[in-house]
DNA sequence: TTAGATTCTGGTAACGATTCCATCGGGGAA
DNA sequence: TTCCCCGATGGAATCGTTACCAGAATCTAA
């Protein structure tokens, strides 16, 4: 009882060859029925199970995914990653988990152990898409790739892409039909598809009212709640005040939110609210938010779909996943 | 440019043997300078990065961690995961993440694999503690292993603890002496620990205070909002109703707020409500809820530390986190 | 000057699996 | 009966790396 049992026990407790063994347990058709037999009998009683890390180094595959995120503490992501594993899992990949921390070198590391470790894909969601780091990295990346929500030129891989834009057009046709005028805008960082495709919905809608762009009360450069609380008690303090406000995800809407408790605002009385995307207890507690929602199991599964495709010999392709607004109390009744 | 570089190429470039590369690029102090320098370029030249399955292969250490959950999903283990998985990272190992689903059979799979896998070790937060999968499965593990919140006896396993029963019988005591004496508590599964040790400040609370346990108000069963909406509904409509609610986690407390919701009672007016563990805009949104509250970045950089040390020699062992009540809007004003 | 120790280097055997190739029989066809 | 082919098996090479062993070259000391 030492170690791991190896194919080689099994070979001797069997009295057969290597190579017959493997034979059996791999299901090659060319083999007697009394040799499955002794083998079956040798492997069962020893409890034999191959070694994956040998038979990836034989077989040059890994049967392994990397996931690289900015952050698997948001909300989204979480279940996006889970519902990711769930299908990854379902066809016998493993998934290997990687934070950015919301750094493009801490990425860029990322990159470059997966590549070591041989996963056979990669699903990320890239922290920029203008770092001068990630084409370099990437292309030398010997795997298929999956980029979430971003639009990075050249790189042949395949993309979960939300279509932002329609969603927030609504719900800024929505505030804008409600009589407001003054709309703050608080997204994430400019340099990434997900924050340009809101603001893309954003721009027509106010175009197509043929009103001017609310360009002073724009505000792009942070996921995080501290960003978002900053630029709104800013734009708070304008005169005249923004009636309502758009947060992006979860970090911004939250330094909105407290911006307004700060000034005691009360949301769907004194000032508008709409946040892209939902999370957890999000129809919960007191007023309920008007939003632009994303399925985010649909996300996870679709990336775990496009990476075995391309797996599977497909060419890389594009996949849409739409956004829909729903209107609730904290953007109603406010003008 | 052909596949990955290996070592051979290095050394076919450089003119040398390939124990030779071998020996410079792992440190090897018997090396002289020339050949040292020979190989440096060489390895630069080709861009040559040493292929960690190989090395695992040989050194039987694969520098990989499993991390078993229930639900990535939960906003509190994502933030454990992420805390550890960035620990683990500052320290060269990687983590591979899977989901059970709430499935003991899931689970039992996932360890299965982990071990095929070879990882160096397990971190895991069991979906039960009395499954009969469980410890067989776990002591075919030939790998350290960290138990997050749970106490199954006889695995030489190290453990992360929760002291729940500390802050649960403040919270408590907390609404005991603001006059509440019918106090529903609902929390999840009763297998596992940290039901038993919040269950366990619970009674400590009412038998200090000299009071019956109202044992006709508490539901352990699931984790889930499902489970907490339909014992929360039917708890309401008990006469006397109980006027203070202990909800465990973020989805029973999903499904207690939803409960009160449909029958219009007001937290914090008509109802007291103390939530176990916090999560993502726990502080936004309307009224402030009481809570019992435990670092989910010190849980996760915890299991990291203890998993290391295991690794590197030392006996496991257990560490406990402590919990805190913190008193809020949600709890007061009641009576 | 030579024995002995000390560097340094190359060749080779592992790690645990798969797969090709060669060999050996047995069965079918002429 | 003889020839051929195919099914079944064992042996050896291979994936990319490290580590042991032995030998060559250099150096120290008597």
């Amino acid at each position: 009882m030492e170690g791991p049992v190896t194919i080689r026990d099994v070979a001797a407790r069997a009295g057969v060859a290597l190579s017959s063994v493997s034979r059996v347990l791999s299901g090659h058709p060319d083999v007697s029925a009394s040799m499955r037999a002794k083998v079956e009998e040798a492997a069962q009683a020893l409890g034999y199970e191959p070694d994956l890390l040998a038979q990836s180094l034989r077989s040059g595959a890994t049967r392994t995914i990397g996931f690289i995120i900015r952050d698997i503490a948001n909300p989204l992501f979480a279940v996006v990653a889970r519902a990711c594993e769930q299908e990854l899992r379902r066809n016998g990949y493993s998934l290997i988990l990687m934070n950015s921390d919301g750094s493009v070198e801490t990425e860029s590391k990322n990159f470059a152990l997966l590549r070591r470790r041989r996963v056979d894909g990669v699903i990320a969601s890239l922290v920029a898409e203008d770092s001068p780091y990630v084409k370099k990295t990437i292309l030398s990346l010997r795997a298929p790739l999956v980029l979430l929500d971003r639009d990075v030129k050249g790189l042949n891989a395949s993309a979960v892409i939300t279509d932002h834009a329609i969603g927030v057009k609504s719900a800024t046709k929505h505030l804008i039909e409600a009589g407001h005028r003054d709309i703050a805008f608080i997204s994430g960082a400019a340099n990434v598809y997900t924050t340009r495709n809101r603001i893309k919905g954003f721009s027509e809608a106010f175009a197509e009212a043929g009103l001017a762009l609310p360009e002073k009360l724009i505000a792009l450069g942070g996921f995080d709640a501290e960003y978002a609380l900053i630029h709104a008690r800013h734009f708070l303090l304008k005169n005249p005040r923004p009636s309502a406000f758009i947060a992006g995800g979860i970090g911004s809407t939250a330094g909105v939110v407290r911006a307004f408790n700060e000034m005691n605002l009360k949301i769907g009385k004194d000032i508008a609210l709409v946040a892209l995307d939902e999370w957890p207890l999000f129809d919960v507690f007191a007023t309920e938010v008007s939003s632009v929602y994303r399925d985010p199991e649909a996300i996870g599964s679709e990336a775990a779909h496009l990476i075995l495709e391309v797996l599977n010999g497909n060419e890389p392709r594009e996949s849409v996943i739409d956004t829909k607004f729903t209107a609730r109390a904290s953007s109603q009744g406010v003008r």
